[in-house]
This record gives structure tokens, sequence and C-alpha cells, in this order.
DNA sequence: ACTCGCAACGGGAGCGCTCCCAACCCTCGT
DNA sequence: ACGAGGGTTGGGAGCGCTCCCGTTGCGAGT
């Protein structure tokens, strides 16, 4: 495949026609120290006038860097594409790296094959670090990484492992939290919606909600915990099983805001005024949940700062060498609005 | 920054394990013919016993291409990101690249300064082509793009432009002939939601609806047009105003399938049967689509063949040089369900 | 006036690959 | 037996940068 731009400027002819050498273009080029003001203004001009483009290939292969990251998407998280969560973190993520002067990468593994390709993508350097969204326990990947020694970030833990880089946030003590804050206000008979319990996240989320009632003196009922997959649509489902099942039920955890929205509806279908006869709490405090009637409280998750740690904790293993893990666990924050 | 990678074997050292030259080692890791097969073994057992891998930089220098494609997303359509539309295209031209070897890169591109980052990137070699999803009229993102003269393809046209290679479906034939479908039904009163029309498929889709109204000898009113920004919530206000101001309403065409599964809320809302009353056709075909109640007539667009056809496009004008520009325009499907 | 020291600058030596041509080794055909 | 012609193979010549060290130029110090 002949895929050639043609006669692209290289820094030797800036150099020849700024009639410097080629070590001072290069100096320009990359900002460093130790150029005469006026050289300076000749190169940039040579630069302009030739529309000269450093080539990165050449600069990687003799700079040993790629000046890039990529964040990986794998399959089962795939449909996290279409959440909220996933854009906000890229959004966050895009931030951080904004003044590194490195290219965020977004990359898609849904294959085995597509695992392979990445793989080797990697390795073979064009990227200095890999961002990963929360993966599956079982996804050999962060482990393969590893033993490339590429620098590896996990956003979100898969289990109680400690041998990979991770932020996570404090999805155990949000739920407490938001729990507590709910008996606090007289609540009795407190339900929760977890997310899909083969994820972390949602594991923590339900031991935070149990904590709590424990801590309260009560007894965690089996029957007051449904589960969802942090759709609206599965929310509105749990939600409408559990006033089935406790008439009673006075407050609700949801998974998620989009969850939370769900079951919002499903209580007013069934006619319980929110927060009068149930008090809602979501999770993650998305756009969204300022636009539901009536507004929703929820558990703050720290985008920017999830954002700002994961790259900071790849920069410093880019410095280093993957040589330790890093492990940073962010506070949430509950937002008490309208729905409690 | 000192991110490098210790101690990788190069090529060369493969070559002396194997007993062979540097150029045999290369042929056999890039599949080509003219090897024997028990050196091609010899060689492959070398690489396999020193975890060889190909050091992308060098081959990109040497052998000038990038072998990977960037696929870019502009903020206005940031949004999109959460929308299945976007993760389905995502998936199609996944599955179209995969047997390229090449790497499909998302960037996202959402200010000034990481639209110049990007395109330095691309300037330096680092893609060989660039995909973009449906920009906005103003960017000026694909000239610079041409002007570099890297091959790229549009997805969705900007308006009526030639100067640029891009794929699309067929909206105004599309639109139309489910408005025709609806009249042939017998419906009278057919009211449109469009999408934002600063949107030139949005523009399309009317478009066709009116097409549609005029081939049937009948006029178009204005009030029976009703703007959404390809939401569910939009959808669902801009139904309830169609009612209020035509409460003889019994068709409607809707911009996507999620506008139209808030029609369809805001219908049953106001207790009009769908489709005794209302006949509903959406557009787009998501999954979501078929879980609609009732499930969802819609016009399909053909998701993959669009994967397709935008590789297509990008391969051939990475092979001959951007030397020409290519459109597709794809022929849409309408699917008959229950809504009509 | 002469030396010293430091800021600026030039360019050799790679980085690890692909391309390509020359060299080599067989196996036929005669 | 010997040369022709094919299939294989080795390795030189880059690709366009960065790194780094040696060199140059110039003002200050004595």
């Amino acid at each position: 495949m002949g895929r050639r731009r043609p006669g692209t400027p290289t820094l030797e002819e800036v150099a020849a026609r700024a009639g410097v050498g080629r070590g001072t273009v290069s100096r320009v080029i990359n900002n460093a120290a130790g150029v005469k003001e006026s050289t300076r203004r000749a190169v940039r001009r040579a630069i302009e006038e030739l529309e000269y483009v450093p080539n990165l290939a050449a600069r990687s292969l003799a700079g040993r860097r790629a000046d890039a990251v990529a964040l990986v998407v794998t399959e089962p998280d795939w449909r996290s594409f279409a959440e909220p969560f996933f854009s906000e973190i890229v959004r966050s993520l895009g931030d951080a790296l904004s003044d590194t002067g490195m290219q965020l990468l977004l990359t898609l593994v849904r294959s085995d094959a597509e695992r392979q390709r990445f793989l080797e993508y990697a390795r073979g350097g064009r990227v200095d670090g890999v961002l990963l969204l929360s993966v599956r326990a079982g996804d050999r990947l962060p482990d393969m990484l590893a033993e490339a020694r590429l620098p590896t970030v996990l956003l979100g833990r898969r289990s109680g492992e400690e041998y990979v880089s991770y932020v996570d946030a404090d999805n155990i003590g949000g739920a407490r939290s938001a729990v507590s804050q709910l008996l606090r206000q007289g609540r009795r008979v407190v339900a929760t919606i977890t997310g899909p319990l083969d994820m972390y996240a949602a594991q923590c989320r339900l031991r935070g909600y149990q904590e709590a009632l424990t801590l309260a003196g009560l007894e965690g009922e089996q029957t007051l915990v449904a589960e969802s997959d942090f759709t609206a649509e599965s929310g509105r489902r749990a939600m409408a099983e559990l006033i089935e099942r406790h008439p009673d039920i006075d407050g609700v955890l949801a998974a998620s805001d989009t969850t939370a929205a769900g079951a919002l509806e499903a209580l007013r279908a069934a006619g319980r005024r929110v927060p009068e006869d149930v008090a809602v709490i979501g999770f993650d405090d998305f756009p969204l949940a300022q636009r539901t009637t009536p507004r929703l409280s929820t558990v703050r998750q720290p985008i920017e700062e999830i954002g700002r740690a994961m790259v900071r904790l790849l920069l410093e293993e880019m410095e280093e060498g993957a040589v330790a893990w890093r492990h940073v666990i962010l506070r949430t924050e509950l937002v008490l609005r309208e729905s409690t």
C-alpha cells in the first residue's frame, strides 16, 4: 500500500533555509533554551515559509517516546459509551492531559483479536501509557500491559487487587453516607437498587448500604435489595418490584442517577410522592440529576478529580518507569436536592 | 521526560539469533512471500524466544505509513457520544477496519487548541487517514486536512458541498417514503418532529417530509412541524405541542427513534392510541425501536454499510493519494412494525 | 592585549525498521 | 557436465529526528 505523503520538508531543509544547523532548529521546535532570540525568529520564519511539520515517527524513534496515551474501553463496558459517566470522564481526562502536549487516543477493544492488536500497538511504542476503563475481573489486559512494562492506570478497581495502579471513588463511603442521611431523616424502610453485582463498584455501593443499616442497628433485609443494570428502564422495573414487596417503603438508594430517574417514574406511577412518601438518592451527580422532577439528591463522584488523578499517576509512572503501584481513592460528596 | 522502555530486542537481534539476515526477519514479520518454510519457522521461534515486538516508530519512519486511522469527533457532536448512533458507527467502523491491520483511533477535538494538536498529530504522519463525524458547516477541520493532503472521509454532508469525500444516508428519500407510507394508510394530518435544523441531515429529513406531502397534492402546514434536539425529552415536548395545535393529528414522522420514543410517551399521556389514532414512524432503527410499546416503525439507516463504505473510500484515497472526491449516498429502508 | 568562561551553535552518531539490489544456491534442461 | 533461471537470502542505504559533545564567538576580567 503506497500511502506516502509527497514532498514534506524536513528539519534539514528548514535548517538550510534559516542558515543554521539541525540542532538549532530542533531546539526551536522543542522550545528548548539556549537559542538567541534573533536566531529563533529566523528559524520560526523558515518553518512558516516551508510549512514544516515535524515527522512524528522520526521523533518517536529518536526520542523514544510517543507523546500519546491511550484510553482503552473494553467490550463489557462498551455500553458505558452511551452513558454520561463515560463522556464526562473522557472530557475530564482530555482537560487534565491538555497541557502536557500529549494526544489522548481512545481505543476500543472488543475481541481477543483487537486486544492483541492493541497490545502490539502499545508495546510497539505508539503510546507512552495506558488508561483503562474499569475492566471486568477476568480481563488479562492489565496484566499483559504490566508484563510489557507499560505504565497503566485503571479507573475503578476490579476487586481487592493491589498489583496495578488505579483511581477509584469511595463507593462504600458514598453509599453509607447516603443511607445514613435517609435514616437520619427518619426513614425506616430503606431499600436499594444496585448495579450489576458482577461489577466491583456495584458491590461496594451495596456494602456501603448494608454498613449504614448495621451502624444504625437495623437489619438489612434481602428483599429490600433489587438489582438493575444501570439503565432507567431497569431502575423503573426494580422500583416497581420493591414497592410491591414493601408497600411501606420510604427510602431508596439507587445505583446511579439514571437508575434513580427510572425509579422516580415508577414511584410516580404508583402514586407515591417524592420526597414526602419516599425519599430517593441517586449516585454520580450527572447533569441528569438536576433535570428530574423533583431534582435528585445524589452522591457526587468527583469526575474532574478522577481524571486529574489518573493523569497524574500515569505521568508519575512514565517518569519513574512502572516500578510501583499507586492507588487513589477519592472522597464522594452527598448532594442534597429535592428528592430527600 | 524519560519514558523509555528498557532492553527491547530489535530486528537485528532476532536475525542474529535465528542465524539469518535482517531482511529475512522483516519478510517473516510482514508475511511477505519468498521465505523458505523452514527459515520462516526458525525466525518465528527466535521472535517467540526473545518476545520481540516490532518498533512501530521505526516501521513508520522507514515505511512511510502509520497503519492507523483516526476517527475524529468534534465538539458540537460531542453529545452524540451518548447516543446509540455513535456507538453503532464506531462498532461498524471497527469491524470494517478489522482485517486491514489498522488501528482505529478515536480522537475528540473540543477546542481550537485541540484541533491544532490533532492536526499536528495527523500531519506528523501518525495516521494514514481521517474519518470525520458529521462536523458543523463552519468547521475548517476538513479543509485543513485536505490542505495537508490527508485522505479524509466525512460521515454525513454538512451542506451541498462537493469538495470532500463523504458517505451519507439518503435522508430525503427515507423521510419521503415514510411519509408516503403514512398517507397511503389514509392518514391525512401528518406532522413531523425534526432534528436541530442547523444540521444538514435534519434539513434533509424535513425536505423529504415536505416532498411527500407535495407529491400527494397536500400542502405542508408550518404548524405541523416541530423542532427537537434528538433527545426523548424534546420529542415528548414537541409531540405535546403538536397535539395541542392539531388535535386531529393522525400521523407523525420523528427525527430519530429516540425522539419517537418521547413522542410515544406524549401520545400515551394524551390518551391517543398508537397506531389506531396516530401512526408514528421513527428514524435510524436503533435497538431501542424494538423495545418501545408499541414497537416502532422506522426508517432504517444502514449503519454497517455506512461504516464499510467509509473505510472503503478512505482506503481508496490512501491508495491513490487524495486526488479525487468520492461520494456515496446509501439507500434507507422503511421498517414497518406496530406503530403504523 | 590576552586569556578565560559561558552562551550559542553545528553536526556526527545513532534510533530500528523497510526497500531493494546484488549475491548466492539449487534444480533443471540440454 | 555445465550454464540458465528461478527461488532465497544478506545487508547497504536510507527514513527524519534527538542527543550530545565539540567548536565557535564574544564580552568580561586582569
